[in-house]
DNA sequence: ATAGGAATAGACCGGTCGGTCTATATTTAG
DNA sequence: CTAAATATAGACCGACCGGTCTATTCCTAT
């Protein structure tokens, strides 16, 4: 299941094959389509929900410990930048290139949006709670998360992940 | 070929079979292979070169005419979102979608790489003529195609460009 | 101990994939 | 006018795609 995750945010949705993801994961058919009689569809979308909250886990250990909110960008980027390292500078955004990248599909495309609404707000709230005025912290969010998914980009297309690093230096 | 590059643009690179490509273009096969012997990926490349160049186009023609760097930045962003309105909201970073959901090859790598170095070095030219200090330049440059990048994905989830537009009130 | 549902296992299917190849049409050069 | 080069056209190929289906194994409740 997370394994099937790294693909799809390798390859995106059709870049992988159903036999690919199961063969890594070690698991049959039968039993990819016992729990998810709609195929692929269905496990790209329980994958990218999976990696989704990993990330709000990543956002909350960031900003938990923090002093302010420069901090918690700080630690925040790089805990995204070791994690892109980890994975050879093969894996952007999470969910972007498992929904974007598959069908045509309002499902995909409203699920990429919660998603994205959600670690927005999340970042909002942290940053509220650190001090900053309501106002400020929604469009410094956002700034975070644009800039952000820009890095993602960014990052995969040179193989380095510094550009993460430097993203604080750059949006507070 | 332009028509190629909107279909890649849309599904990514495996999201579209060659046969759909051909179709639309109304092109056989034997002409496809006839100009591009190594067949989807040099297709692949040519039509990412051919939408990096126009975005090139954009950014002149938007910094031209302006008579300071917000200003330039906010025609900029208007061309935009007036490309992914009339494409009804389906096409994020012309090149990424291209290259990015393609193999894992260097060549692939290398082109984004080059193509998003390009794009930054003519924005940081236009801010420098525009009266900005060189290093102020290059990172604003930065912060605006990061941003930008992010605004490609969130719009497309959203199906709506209003993110593309407000991009200049962020960035600036 | 055993009946019955849940889960595993993988053979199998039609369709489509990217790519090759031969045959025909069109243009250019002598 | 004709021969050679260039470009068009699409039938055809093996491989692999996502998905279905049946058979078997495993677990659990009685």
């Amino acid at each position: 299941m997370i394994e099937a995750g790294y693909l799809f945010q390798q390859k995106g949705y059709h870049g992988v094959g159903l036999s690919q993801i199961l063969e890594r994961a070690g698991v049959p058919k039968g039993s990819l389509y016992h729990y998810f009689p709609n195929g692929k569809a269905d496990l790209a979308l329980a994958a990218a929900d999976v990696a989704a909250t990993e990330v709000l886990r990543i956002i909350d250990a960031s900003f938990e410990t923090a002093k302010d909110y420069q901090e918690g960008v700080t630690t925040f980027c790089y805990k995204l930048a070791k994690y892109f390292d980890i994975h050879e500078g093969k894996i952007g955004c999470p969910v972007s290139a498992t929904l974007l990248g598959g069908p045509d599909d309002a499902a995909f495309r409203d699920a990429l949006k919660g998603i994205f609404e959600k670690w927005m707000a999340r970042i909002t709230a942290h940053a509220v709670r650190l001090g900053q005025p309501a106002p400020d912290a929604a469009l410094n969010a956002q700034r975070l998360f644009l800039s952000l998914e820009g890095s993602w980009t960014l990052a995969r297309a040179q193989r380095n992940a510094d550009v993460i690093r430097n993203l604080p230096s750059l949006v507070c």
